[in-house]
DNA sequence: CTTCCATCTGACCGATCGGTCAGGGTCTGA
DNA sequence: TCAGACCCTGACCGATCGGTCAGATGGAAG
């Protein structure tokens, strides 16, 4: 086995993002990661300040490409809105299946820490746009069940490639969002209502 | 106050589902339920054996209902298997809201638990109910992203009554779900295919 | 050879967890 | 009056958690 650079450092991240998507992130301990790389819990906690640095800089990049969707967001509405974030979120979500479901379960206690600020303002941006930012609760309702089964769905499907998976659920999306289109005409839209 | 009976029983349960949605199971501890309740752990225990009987205790109800719905759709295909599922299922979200907020998030780890033995089965044919009993890819997706994000967006509308919820999600299944009509003609279908 | 630094470890810490237990009230019925 | 069922509690238990720390190891630089 040629193995020069042994990478403990990656060990540990992979290690643990494999033992949170199954036992979530309180139920994982620095034993049981250290047990699955084959050190000790101190090693673990050598390379890593503390069990939060190290679902952080798990959860980095998906957080830094849903940041960028968030910015691709501002200023757009409507039907463009809508698509921008159909597509943005799909792919993230596709992309970055294990990150999302190492987050599922802990989300309301994780958004605390100050490593997810912020996360909870962006997804609520980001549900807004794909319900056309209307707040007929059928696209508000329909956006919400879309971004929280993708995101919980995501992950069981480890069979499936990531193309055929977007496709799959993209078209779902399209499908099932109410369209900002079809807005029963009782407010003008001269303009985009703000604020 | 006129209180002759302080049923403590029912108010750990009440506090315990309070404290299970917010918190998770498992970052709930005995403690908080009995300070929350204003008694103290060991009474806590003297009501239920051990923190997982409370669990099992709170989700009874919902349980129960999901088994008939299983019976139901024994037996049914195709389009009808379709309809009683989302009809089932949409209604048995909208009623237990709390009760499967509480599941959300510790689902993998407690269905090991005698208690929710099954439980994986009977939503695994609810899923396939969905799906139009079909196995191509798109039908199995939308099948499970609307049970995962009706699951996990229940609990969010506290705002909305139950009829409107029920109604809006109904819809949304409807639209978004595969039809099992508009199969590709590969299959003659001309019995229910099985095993 | 010595020094230095990165890596790693076992032993240990305080806190908290779920759960046990002996016993103290309080009410009821004989 | 007294026995017993019911409800509740403080004190306590072993286990496990995240985290600290002094020191062992080993390779590179001087």
């Amino acid at each position: 086995m040629v193995r020069a650079v042994p990478d403990t450092h990656g060990e540990i991240l992979a290690a643990a993002a494999r033992q949170f998507t199954v036992t979530g992130y309180r139920g994982t301990s620095l034993q049981d990661i250290a047990r699955e790389v084959g050190c000790s819990k101190a090693t673990v906690l050598y390379h890593f300040a503390n069990k939060e640095a190290l679902l952080a800089e798990l959860m980095a990049p998906a957080i830094e490409v849903l940041r960028s969707l968030d910015e691709q967001l501002t200023g757009l509405t409507g039907a463009a809105a809508q698509e921008v974030a159909a597509q943005g979120f799909v792919d993230l979500a596709v992309r970055f299946r294990q990150e999302i479901a190492v987050l599922r379960g802990e989300f309301p206690e994780l958004l605390c820490q100050p490593a997810f600020a912020h996360i909870q303002e962006i997804s609520d941006r980001l549900r807004d746009a794909l319900a056309g930012h209307s707040d007929r609760p059928g696209a508000r309702i329909a956006a919400l069940v879309l971004l929280a089964g993708i995101s919980e769905a995501c992950g069981e499907f480890a069979d499936i490639t990531d193309d055929e998976l977007r496709l799959a659920l993209l078209t779902l999306v399209r499908r099932a969002v109410e369209p900002v289109d079809a807005l029963p005409p009782q407010q003008p839209t001269t303009e985009d209502k703000d604020s």
